[in-house]
DNA sequence: TATGAATGAGACTTCATTCAT
DNA sequence: AATGAATGAAGTCTCATTCAT
């Protein structure tokens, strides 16, 4: 069949998006079936493929796109703060938000790299260790300025990260505790954490 | 065939056990095929098939088995600890040591949820509630004695967890980190974290 | 879209049929993608439906073509010729020259028969037994004229076209003879053939 | 379901394998399916992946097979031939009878080299070469002996090849002709073609 | 005339599973 | 206990074709 009555491509290229998103956060890259991913969208798998040539190309793509973003937010974000102790509020403040409003996208961003081919590997956890270099920076500040007290400042960057992005495996929009809430509490626990 | 001389059923089970879990591990129950995981013990998969009936069911009682081993070691190490502070100390003593000792099966008990079958998920996911109530019987006895400063005690267990079961995502054995600095850290950060 | 500056539908039509024979000559008929060959012409697949309806089709008509033009070239080219041993010189001198100007086409008018439909094999068929009439014509006027030595007519048929034709198997225009050349050695090796 | 009374894996790819010719041989490697050989041997198409594993190494397997054999039984019928005008009187002999009884399997090793991969095709390739040059050894033996009259070896040589291959293009077994008789003819033209 | 969106059929392939041997 | 042969379902992907724009 042509091309239906006022459909646009770019219509359904979000669409697709939206769905996989879903699909892979429910059930994982590897459960996602084209077949069920087309339906979602109301296509015939057939059809797809002018989206989405290859289905492992496409993880690459996605993933590469959402870190992609989170850097450029987070850029935005952090524009204007100077100071140390901001620097760190910020960070979670930014975090807690991005991982509550982008939940999906972030649980699959940790979750798939594993589905990922070798050299889409690379590139995407390139972009990770990037964000990672972002915290463990203020955090080296933090101590250089007799902040905080950090013993093992890897360690203790990986921990932060664990403890923070652990709200997107358990946080629903509609559980009660705003987003608001949710950044002030972290706030707190972070600079406990490290206090001197 | 007959059975290969020197060769026990049981030993096979625990061999298809284990690179079961390296499998899954690394790439996923979905992408885990019976026909690479027969080959990985020296088998064809028809003959997996004495030992794994079905692939589902036997994820099902995989997550169950680790979970209840969880949950049997846990008591044992509780078993003589009262003082409240201490019992916090030993919960992230162990939950470091069996995350870092049982470094893939954890992984997989946290990741492959979303694999289970409605019942099969229903029974692993109120084990592992019932370890998250030990942590949250604590922390609600710490709260009680006025040992620790905790505003919503449901997202600081939460936080714990996802804070220490993080270190299941890089610790490396070879790493140059022991267990036992890597739970005296974690022991601090948890401590400062709560404090008044 | 309208038609771009400077293309007309016919140069476009050329166009295809060259990408066409190459590609069935190179690869076969079941193997050219009208994908592949719109994009040869820098074309998008659905707009080579303008020019190709039915892909099958499309295969009948070209290998009706170029055994048209073979009957046609080949009546121009003896049009003027009477004696028999001349005729059979100039038999070789024109399927030789035809068989390396037009190579590909030769081959995949050999080849894809097989590829044709049923009412297309009968039709493209004839015009090749016509041709092959032609040859037989000659040889059986020579056989009467005592002019050479056939057992089998049929056969030594069959046997001078195999011989003659092998020469689109190998013949390449740069290799280092010339057409004219090798039409002078394949008239010697038929002659010795029929040679009383 | 699992294995039917009394079958055996080496019958059915035997089985396969004389399938697989015969499409081939009528309709080319490309539009052969597996769906329809797995009919042709009473199976479902999962069931051939047993047999054929990739269907494009299938091809690469089957061809080289060809030529392998024609190798060998090629050195068995000339192992006790020292004169060179019966050398090529038993090549003649040899390849007709070859090119009669295993007709299909001599075509497609002829037609289906373009659908092998680079690597295949060079394999093959090569053995074909070999067979070439069997014959041109044949016959410049022939023209240093001087028994034949040989302008161009290359050329000759192909010429021959493309003369005798052709048989298996029209050779049907029922047709009137017996392969003794056909050899007979073959190596007379054969033979004037180079008469001195 | 050209495009892009869509389709349905069918391609090869992988998979979990079954079961006679 | 192990194998090999087979299955059916489903996977990703390609293809020729259609047609509104």
């Amino acid at each position: 069949m042509a091309r239906p009555v006022g459909v646009s491509g770019s219509d359904t290229k979000q669409a697709i998006r939206k769905a996989a998103i879903q699909r892979i956060y429910r059930y994982g890259y590897e459960a996602m079936s084209l077949r069920a991913l087309a339906a979602d969208v109301g296509l015939r798998v057939g059809s797809l493929h002018n989206y989405i040539p290859q289905k492992q190309e496409f993880l690459g793509a996605l993933l590469d796109e959402i870190m992609t973003e989170l850097l450029l937010d987070f850029d935005a974000h952090m524009a204007q703060v100077t100071d140390t102790q901001e620097a760190l509020r910020q960070f979670v403040h930014f975090h807690i938000e991005w991982h509550t409003a982008r939940r999906e996208e972030v649980f699959i961003g940790n979750m798939e790299l594993r589905s990922l081919s070798k050299e889409q590997y690379a590139r995407v956890i390139e972009k990770r260790r990037q964000y990672e270099r972002h915290l463990r920076a203020i955090l080296a500040r933090g101590k250089k300025e007799g902040l905080w007290k950090i013993e093992n400042p890897a360690i203790t960057g990986k921990a932060i990260l664990a403890l923070l992005t652990g709200v997107s495996n358990w946080y629903r929009p509609d559980g009660g505790v705003t987003p608001k809430r949710l950044t002030y509490l972290y706030q707190r626990m972070v600079e406990r954490m490290l206090q001197a």
